[in-house]
DNA sequence: GCTGGCACTCTCGTCCTACGAGTGCTAATA
DNA sequence: TATTAGCACTCGTAGGACGAGAGTGCCAGC
């Protein structure tokens, strides 16, 4: 094919175009159905005809941002579609007063215990957006900050760690045998002196012996604080995730083959690994929101869906991620807009550390061009 | 319609009917398909033809045990059908040595942090099952047994709270102004002395406001300490509730119409009152195995769909459930059998508060015959 | 470069038919 | 009296034909 080819260069993508494509994204986010040349005539104000503006839906299918079905039906986007318009084309939503108050209200009264903050976090993403949501957490790497045993009686006793992020878990010990103050004392001194501040990996089994043998411990009690501690460094280094609202999804036309929407669920539910490929990229990229338009998905089973995901920071070098799948005909300017708050107002209550003590909740400052953060 | 009428007595179900109609339902359950006179011949070996049984399928359905699609189909079981195979046909299946260790292999691995045990649990049930489970357990009233207050520096300090029930509790305080470790001393003893052993309704803003002047506290550490005491104690008595796995709904053919898939999905996702209303009498119910089918289900989202539920006891009057969520086309002997299995292990590991410490798991010993209890 | 007109294409719903599975009934049989 | 073989009947399903409708591509005219 020599000359007729008419070098269509990429870039060049007239005002018209643009305006035409966002129309038409923007119809098919709202009815699912592709979009023929009459009903963008009818919603935009170009003042041109249906003809003129076939011409135009014809060029942008051969640029690559639009397909048809078949033969005789309208134009949906495709994924280069999609892109084009999150980065340019869409306006970028901001919240109404009341939507931002419903999500400070929703945290506020969820922040009460940080256990459950993860799967409260996805849950509000989830109900917000009407789509599923995943909620991920990875902490650095931990270290053991102090020891407290708090003897109970002489077959019992708790064990207090503090993490070096500030968090604090404990676990309750039953022992068949008898033990007396001295030693849980005793215990506690060594542990703080030999065990805080360092990894797991540095946790030997020869310091464990050691430890054991300088507190004239025989019955095994060393081994069970070093076990616990061992668990809690490794617990704290998973990347947790959480996985809501999956249900969500049959509500959308294109995952009404429960085939299809069975597939990505069971993807989705052990959602782990649902973002491996990217949280690192995700982490280093700082607090814009991403999104991810079907291939550009790492996982097969998202080739066809998309992703938008906010992280937030909750200092101490944890940070996380919150994120909603949804089919590519996603309503991304108000999934953006709402998750960016949402993570803005975690970071802001999670960040540096200062977890407020319950019942004293600042009331979150919003500036009206803060919804968005622009990079 | 005077004489002919046979006056069917519902209680004459003769044997080779029952013999017919365990048949059918367990070819039923396999395969979802209406079933045939012939495929039964087929499949049983009393020895008579299709003919016959067909008269026979004609009274089980007059008697209210089958029903057919449309004229032209085979049979498929009505809910009192499936009811009377439960109560008097299914052979109470046992699992195999593999199921069993498989489970406790599980159950082992899933049992060192009690935190998460509930959603675990649900997770195991849902992968054993193949069908959505729910978790829920129901807390008795506690009390404090005891507080601890751990000074970390002037400015922190960190709140431990066992309770009654043996569960122990933890909150890192930050604060805004200093403390030293005589007022953190003052404050466990008094929250000791006047908090212990009392219930919520009882922890009054005049008990808080005494005990505040007798510590001489004037920073407002009394009322966190006593906010979360009171959240700590309401916490307890909240019915918590998980639902796990509910992609698998899709896998079953009657769900393959996603409105009615979704439909259950939603319901079930916000799980707390799946079982509301039978929690009690199942609580009263001791320990066996319950089977609701389909109408036999108050939720009206339920009534064509049915449950397996087993309860657990973890001693201390906290009292569980377990449960899954699936088609009245539902292989009850497989499902009963392993949920009774799986409360009957949690109810070894958690009851009597005996939790064994971690890294000792007790091998839970299997009898034969007490893998399915009879009452 | 835009527009109206028009032929063309393709999907979707509907109607029809043929097929097959399974029943219910009847008459024959043990 | 219980069982069986045979047969007509019913009903859902699959497949094919057909028309309507939506939307396109293209062309000629403005």
């Amino acid at each position: 094919m020599p000359a007729n080819e008419k070098v269509e260069c990429q870039m060049s993508v007239s005002e018209r175009k643009k305006k035409i494509l966002g129309a038409l994204i923007e119809e098919y986010i709202k009815t699912a159905e592709p979009v023929g040349s009459k009903a963008i005539a009818g919603i935009t104000d170009l003042g041109c005809s249906s003809a003129t503006i076939r011409n135009e839906l014809a060029e942008l299918t051969a640029m690559g941002y639009l397909e048809q079905p078949h033969t005789s039906a309208g134009r949906i986007p495709t994924p280069a579609g999609y892109r084009l318009y999150v980065n340019e084309l869409m306006e970028k939503q901001k919240l109404s007063i009341e939507e931002t108050e419903e999500i400070n209200r929703r945290l506020n009264e969820k922040m009460t215990q940080l256990d459950s903050m993860m799967s409260d976090v996805g849950k509000i993403a989830s109900q917000l957006t009407d789509y599923p949501a995943l909620a991920i957490a990875a902490y650095a790497p931990a270290t053991i900050k102090r020891f407290d045993l708090i003897y109970i009686d002489a077959n019992t006793f708790i064990i207090v760690v503090m993490l070096s992020n500030n968090t604090v878990k404990n676990k309750l010990v039953h022992l068949p045998i008898s033990v007396d103050q001295g030693m849980i004392n005793k215990l506690a001194t060594l542990f703080n002196a030999n065990f805080t501040g360092i990894s797991n990996d540095r946790i030997t089994p020869i310091l464990i012996s050691s430890t054991e043998r300088a507190a004239g411990d025989t019955m095994g009690l060393t081994s069970v604080i070093a076990s616990f501690t061992m668990e809690t460094l490794a617990s704290q280094q998973e990347v947790e995730a959480y996985v809501t609202g999956e249900n969500r999804l049959l509500g959308q036309p294109e995952y009404k083959d429960p085939e299809k929407a069975h597939k990505l669920m069971s993807y989705l539910a052990d959602g782990g690994h649902v973002l491996s490929g990217t949280t690192d990229e995700i982490f280093a990229g700082g607090s814009e929101v991403r999104v991810l338009i079907g291939p550009e998905n790492v996982a097969e089973e998202l080739k066809d869906s998309s992703v938008v995901i906010a992280s937030y920071d909750m200092g101490d070098n944890t940070k996380g991620l919150i994120g909603v799948v949804g089919p590519t005909r996603m309503d991304y300017s108000a999934v953006a807009a709402k998750l960016s708050f949402l993570a803005a107002g975690l970071s802001r209550r999670l960040g540096g550390g200062e977890a407020p003590p319950s019942g004293m909740h600042n009331k979150l400052i919003i500036k009206g061009d803060d919804i968005i953060d622009e990079h």
